[in-house]
DNA sequence: CTAAAATATTTAGGAGTCCTAATTAAAGGG
DNA sequence: CCCTTTAATTAGGACTCCTAAATATTTTAG
């Protein structure tokens, strides 16, 4: 890059126009900042999914799909039609990528005997092994997290929960079992503990930090 | 693919077994959380744009580069191969779609006189209009955000800042133009006051809500 | 100044994503 | 039993995105 220089004239169009030494257009916005951030680490997910399932010759949403087996123990959610629920697309684009990864040896598919409909799926040690590399993809970014100190990321995950469980309840995420919305949380049930929260199912205190994003014991629905 | 029940033994692998009862497993591991939770949000953000953009009958990236354009006054950001590296694709795809922007009236292009390999895009009036319409894709976030106080906004937003700025820094986000990286940016320049860093290209104080994710005016390097 | 290297964009071809609509099977309810 | 619903798959089409190759132009070396 090169220019620098000749900013007088056309460079600054309407939206900054006459408004360069003084404070930043954006001023304030701190909505659409946060947003633009967001977009953006967004960006950084698909992009660092996408390479290394490349680097192990496979799509990015075979990846996803295998690395979601992985650690996905609970037979219920190891059918094509819940993984559709859980990655808002439908069986149809589901269906085929798990085809191919059946194709490929890493996955295996079973008729349910209680309902011959539905087909679970698993790895198989091929693909438990791959599930496995896989399943560091966003290592990169975790290791970014590291910079913040304890405090600040538990802050920042209570943000992002909060963003997370408000977003769900608007209807806008459609799949999400952290504790925040589950019929089990009782918010601040201990009032002054280190761990304020309490989850009736596992009959436990939980601190800040216990909460989960994805939790298989979720039931939907207030307290 | 026929078989199946038997789901006595391995159902709980060893990750789960005999844990159901126990504190959460993810314990403590907050930042596989925040990983987690970024990654929601990252689905969510590919699920608005879809949505936003098949309203309007385009499709994701097109929505995308539309409204890229839209607020891009600066020429110099809006040539295909700008586009490319700013959304991490190769100018192939960028070419692309781009060219049924143009067929669809939406988007020009012209040969630069200085440099007469370069073509600089520009929104048609319709296409003005539509990405004007479009700009507010992600605004079911931005609502969500409401429910956070400024403080708890600011402090969400400095958090994705600095996230931003570490992964560019190492690499992983190959473009931004945040005034945390900017040579420009004197951080913590006026210590002690509500706008404690400083702009040294707009010569101006700047407190953490001014800080900009895409300023026009970056340029890369420390200070 | 000119040949070679580099840069900006486009075109061509191919694997993959994802959707809608239609199909096949299997449950479940009068 | 028939009829409706549900789970999964198949088929066909638009789009995403890449690599490789082609063009046009600018820059750099010699």
């Amino acid at each position: 890059m090169e220019p620098a220089v000749r900013q007088g004239g056309r460079l600054l169009s309407e939206e900054r126009a006459g408004t360069v030494f003084e404070r930043p257009a954006q001023h304030g916005d701190v909505d659409a900042k946060l947003v633009a951030g967001l977009e953006r680490i967004s960006r950084v997910f698909k992009v660092l999914l996408q390479d290394a399932a490349r680097e192990h010759g496979l799509s990015p949403i075979q990846a996803r799909f295998l690395v979601h087996l992985f650690h996905r123990p609970v037979d219920e959610l190891r059918r094509v039609g819940r993984i559709a629920r859980e990655f808002d697309l439908t069986p149809a684009t589901v269906s085929e990528a798990i085809s191919t990864l059946q194709a490929k040896g890493l996955v295996a598919g079973e008729r349910s005997l209680q309902d011959r409909r539905v087909v679970t799926l698993r790895l198989t040690p091929e693909g438990e092994r791959l599930a496995a590399e896989l399943s560091g993809w966003a290592e990169p970014v975790r290791e970014h997290l590291g910079a913040f100190d304890s405090g600040e990321r538990e802050a920042f995950m209570s943000y992002l929960m909060r963003l997370i469980a408000s977003l769900q309840r608007g209807g806008i995420v459609t799949v999400a079992r952290m504790c925040v919305t589950c019929r089990h949380f009782r918010q601040g049930a201990h009032p002054g503990s280190a761990s304020p929260h309490h989850c009736a199912l596992l009959d436990a205190p939980l601190a800040g930090a216990d909460l989960r994003i994805d939790c298989s014991e979720h039931e939907s629905g207030a307290a």
